[in-house]
DNA sequence: AGCACGCCGACT
DNA sequence: GTCGGCGTGCTC
């Protein structure tokens, strides 16, 4: 009986052993022997089912060997793809990414492929192509002589298999979105392949249909809120070879594409492309990074460039490339600044229009045009004010003060979204002197009501969109002129392109500019030049009118006078006096806990910790978070700033692995943090 | 991440 | 005497 076995065992014996990753966040691979009685032969990027501890678990074939490297190694379950999941190229840009950003070469494996396939799902063969019509393609278009010079270093770096990274800053209507069309039809005619990333489809609509009708049902173009199901089925398509470009949001980086001609970043400054959860990558870093693997270029795109990409295009590490003209030949929209602060010192009575921009408003309803009013707070009083003890009514969960939304006569925490009823009484002093203060948006368009009584309003927000189609149907509604003004938030900010808006009145421009934060002022500045560039799209010409407490602030200066360079010069010296990005590298770690004494006594083992083991970061904190309790956790932050990424991110993992946080203490390590 | 091992405090 | 807290180390 025991020779049999042993016969058998030798039969199947394969001098076979493979290298394993899993997705604990352990950086480490686990060797597993390979029995040869697996469905599939073992190769590298399949997936298989380990015995681990005494548990059965899905790893990831990253190596193959010939000799053990341990003692005793474990035999394989099962192997369960036919093919590989992952090209090696994609295996390396995990590891990338794993000493990158605070996250295991297993974590940043699994942010690429769709959760189906972590929970062992088999792939079938791809279907027929039916999720997209059959677009005629459209001829491009003749390009401008600036245009040309910047595409002809493109297509060049594309055929020469050179890794660059351009920057294209342009203005809206500058025409970049041209560039990236024809230097996607490079690629294309080379058999090659490309990605192009967007902050988000629903905002960028028109730079996705240019592509749809440009290049048909070769394009795939994911949505965030894609069903998981049609995305897995987009996956199978590129590696069969039938789709040759992917348009989506910044997992679409992870596009299983071989062969990889060119990785576009469009609006590249925009902060959805950081992902806010582990692994806490910023898709455009990882877009250079692929395309640096496959010897292809990058172009990053943007009216308004992030502060560190433009810096990097001066120092030479990315090619500059410039659009100075409109391709129409439009002039930019004037614009106004009013002082609120004066305005409140001449008039009675607190309006939240000014009188320059209701007249100006006036005046463009009465020559049939259209506005959009933009303000950056949804609801109708944004804070609940006692007069007599000066207690502001706050969320039970949140360090925020609650918004009075009049629709839903409802008290609303714009942070966990919890609801109560609109009070009278002063919770702290019981009086009856509750000031329902602060504007929002509904409070705007209830005043343009009654100062425009004819005019057609509408309000754009996530109160109001939230409904499916709202969104298409109050744009449909709004290029018939069915509507003469919209009232939005952040929403009506980007992409919109309507040719009636003459008239773009912003009613408080510096909500961000006292966040604590160093990236307040250049987050101001580009809001106030993409709101500013929905103006004068058509041939009426545009005005656009900013409201502002702080009509000093450079920010709001320089986005004025559509002068980005300004800002730049202006902005990159105050971050080189304080020492921040983009002349150092930030680590956020944040701790949180329901129990606000441990937050705080971990967090101050924590940076003990830290200050032994990594004596030359220079540390900030802890501190309590600038919103120091969410949803019922308190917050606390350290700030750690580092000069070598990599270097960094070793060492870190490295301190923090003898760190206990205890129990009721969550802890999340962001590299490069978008916001402090 | 989980889970086991191990070493000191307050309890039937 | 034991039950159980969480500090430490390991997983092929």
């Amino acid at each position: 009986m025991d020779d049999i076995r042993l016969a058998k065992d030798d039969l199947r014996h394969t001098n076979q052993y493979v290298e394993i990753i899993t997705n604990l966040p352990i950086d480490r691979t686990f060797q597993y022997k390979v029995t040869g009685k697996e469905s599939y032969s073992p190769e590298i990027g399949k997936r298989v089912y380990i015995p681990f501890r005494n548990n059965k678990r899905i790893g990831y074939i990253v190596a193959i060997e010939t000799a053990p490297i341990v003692a005793e190694p474990k035999e394989l379950i099962d192997i369960i793809d036919t093919r590989p999941i992952f090209s090696k190229d994609m295996i390396d840009l995990a590891q990338w990414i794993s000493k990158n950003y605070f996250c295991s070469w297993g974590e940043a494996l699994e942010a690429m492929i769709p959760s189906v396939l972590k929970r062992g799902k088999v792939s079938s063969t791809s279907r027929i192509n039916e999720y997209f019509e059959k677009i005629v393609s459209v001829e491009s278009h003749v390009p401008n002589k600036e245009q040309a010079k910047i595409l002809d270093n493109i297509k060049k770096c594309i055929e020469a298999k050179k890794h660059e990274v351009f920057l294209l800053h342009g203005i809206t209507g500058s025409g970049k979105t041209e560039i990236y069309l024809q230097a996607m039809e490079k690629v294309l005619s080379l058999g090659k392949t490309g990605i192009m990333l967007v902050p988000e489809i629903s905002l960028t609509p028109q730079t996705v249909e240019r592509f749809r009708s440009r290049f048909g049902d070769k394009v795939a173009v994911f949505h965030s809120n894609m069903l998981e199901s049609a995305r897995f089925t987009e996956c199978k398509k590129i590696k069969d070879g039938e789709l040759k470009i992917v348009v989506g949001p910044r997992s679409a980086v992870f596009s299983p594409f071989d062969n990889l001609g060119i990785c576009i970043v469009d609006e590249e400054h925009e902060p959805s492309y950081k992902q806010e959860d582990t692994p806490r990558y910023h898709a455009r870093d990882v877009a250079i990074e692929r395309a640096r693997q496959a010897n292809a270029p990058v172009i990053l795109g943007s009216a308004t460039p992030a502060l560190e990409s433009y810096y990097k295009a001066r120092v030479g590490e990315y090619r500059l490339a410039e659009l100075t003209q409109r391709v129409k030949e439009k002039a930019l929209p004037k614009v106004k600044l009013v002082d609120m602060r004066m305005e409140f010192e001449t008039r009675v009575g607190k309006k939240v229009v000014s009188r320059i921009l209701e007249e100006a408003l006036k005046k463009d309803i009465a020559k049939k045009q259209q506005a959009l009013i933009f303000l950056n707070r949804r609801g109708f009083a944004t804070f609940v004010l006692c007069q007599k003890c000066g207690y502001v009514v706050k969320c039970s969960k949140c360090d925020s003060p609650m918004v009075f939304h009049q629709a839903k006569k409802e008290l609303i925490c714009h942070y966990c979204n919890k609801r109560s009823e609109p009070l009278k009484i002063c919770p702290a002093c019981a009086s009856e002197s509750l000031m329902y203060k602060g504007t929002g948006t509904e409070k705007v368009e209830t005043e343009l009501k009654k100062l425009l009584p004819t005019a057609i309003i509408a309000r754009m927000d996530s109160d109001t969109m939230s409904k499916r189609g709202a969104h298409a149907r109050v744009l449909g509604d709004f290029k018939a002129h069915k509507i003469d003004i919209i009232v939005g938030t952040q929403m009506i900010a980007k992409g919109l392109d309507f040719p009636k808006v003459t008239q773009v009145g912003v009613i408080s421009a510096d909500a961000n500019l006292n966040l604590p934060d160093f990236r307040s002022g250049e987050r101001t500045f580009n809001l106030i030049t993409q709101v500013a560039g929905r103006a004068g799209r058509g041939d009426l010409g545009g005005e656009v009118i900013v409201q502002t407490y702080t009509p000093e602030h450079y920010a709001v200066k320089f986005a004025a006078k559509h002068d980005y360079i300004g800002f730049y010069e202006r902005e990159i010296d105050a971050r080189r006096q304080l020492f921040f990005p983009p002349f150092i590298g930030l680590v956020k770690i944040t701790l949180r806990s329901r129990n606000e004494e441990k937050v705080i006594g971990t967090s101050e083992r924590l940076a003990e910790v830290l200050r032994r083991k990594m004596p030359e970061y220079d540390m900030l904190g802890p501190a309590p978070s600038p919103m120091v309790k969410l949803r019922g956790y308190y917050r606390w932050n350290i700030l750690l700033k580092i000069k070598n990424r990599v270097e960094a991110v070793k060492t870190l993992k490295h301190s923090i692995k003898g760190f206990r946080k205890g129990s009721e203490v969550f802890m999340a390590v962001d590299i490069d943090p978008m916001s402090l």
